[in-house]
DNA sequence: TTCGCACGGACTGTCAACCATTTCCGGGGT
DNA sequence: ACCCCGGAAATGGTTGACAGTCCGTGCGAA
């Protein structure tokens, strides 16, 4: 028996598409949810529907009032800075983790996926790509080799689902492509060499960049849609 | 009027009830718990009982395997030493920020509270009261200074419970009081320098010698059970 | 007109009973 | 000794009901 089937709970189910909706806009942030209705709507029963959402709940994706009701969590980019600030921490510690255990295979696959990396980002299209499983993939490899379960379940999972509903796009999306590609190769040369604190130092740079540069982009937002509204 | 009073619901009085019995051990380590028995045994249905199992779950509290049931969370050294680890990086980065925007009243604070511990020490009894509230406070000073409310949420809230779950005391108890004080005293006086990086490497240093030290008790905790068991 | 207040609908919070499905355990039979 | 099968028990999910709270509406009074 090789596939060992894992059934997958209602609730389990719910909390993703929940999860998804939140992310893709369907339910918009500040939005009130109301039970019965959104039960009816996914076809099932409160019961399972209230424990999806106490457990986004935990996660922060929503926020409840006592009696009133669920909302979907209200975005700032204060928050937006405060949560990859966040993010600069904890994966600059998995990056000297990883330093110092990563093997020469795994350095040789993080080279390989900087190679392709390099050939999409000439590729007119290749731009959305390269964002949204690429970039996810390197840092979700640093992760894994710092081999640091808490580390790796928050960077990979409550902080990237958080930065997803931020609608957060990796600011190698906004021109910053090419910086982004020569940080990632002094971080993976940090990290062949074994070097914790050059690999830590590369990552919280990338990363504080990466930050700075997402500010910047909400801030010209912000005015655009200001100027737009006189 | 001053205290808005606000409802408080079943789901959370049983979380936090589920929570102390974790905490306090009335619920070991990797036991199971039933729905039915439970709910009987407090007196609440299994609707918001379920719903408060959730909660737990995704703070890692509890964990549920399909179809089988869910379970309190199974520590083992390793996991604590990852997670303090996870601790020096949010720390290291709150005491920062916290440096970048700490006030002198705050400083001040922060000098009082290490001079009562320093009091303290000298009082036999004191020990407890030092660890209990005491390293709690100072540490959570930092975290509030950093004006960072993931960060904040993070070290007070879900870090911290995990902690005492893992029935962690602070390493300060072990013997280390005196040099955990001094230590204390250098974070302090990089803070009132705004100093960035000689107060994250300062708490790093301080988390990082705890960690450490809490890795030896352990081992000699299990050495000394297996010299028991011949 | 405006303020205040009571009424009623709507929604959350909780409970209870019920059924389906799966797991677990023990008693067979081979 | 091993395997298989049946029943007990626990989880997973549904339904329906009801209390409590919140909120908007509309009526009445200043």
């Amino acid at each position: 028996m090789e596939t060992k089937i894992e059934p997958i709970s209602l609730v389990d189910t719910v909390t993703k598409r929940l999860e998804a909706a939140i992310i893709n806009g369907q339910l918009a942030p500040g939005e009130r949810i109301r039970e019965q209705v959104l039960a009816v709507e996914m076809g099932i029963s409160r019961g399972p529907l209230r424990e999806a959402i106490r457990r986004l709940e935990g996660r922060r994706l929503l926020e409840r009032t006592a009696n009133i009701g669920v909302r979907v969590a209200e975005l700032s980019p204060q928050k937006l800075d405060e949560l990859l600030t966040v993010r600069e921490a904890l994966e600059g510690m998995a990056c000297r983790l990883a330093a110092e255990r990563i093997s020469d295979d795994e350095v040789a696959q993080l080279r390989a996926l900087l190679d392709s990396h390099a050939e999409l980002k000439d590729v007119s299209s290749g731009a959305g790509y390269y964002q949204k499983s690429g970039d996810f993939d390197f840092h979700f490899r640093i992760a894994k080799a710092s081999e640091n379960g808490f580390l790796m379940s928050m960077i990979t999972g409550d902080l990237y689902d958080l930065l997803r509903v931020y609608r957060y796009r990796s600011s190698t999306m906004q021109g910053r492509a090419g910086a982004a590609l020569d940080e990632h190769r002094t971080i993976v040369e940090a990290l062949a060499r074994h070097d914790p604190d050059g690999a830590e130092a590369a990552m919280r740079k990338h990363l504080r960049n990466a930050r700075i540069h997402s500010q910047l982009a909400v801030q010209q937002m912000e005015m655009a849609a200001k100027a737009e509204a006189n």
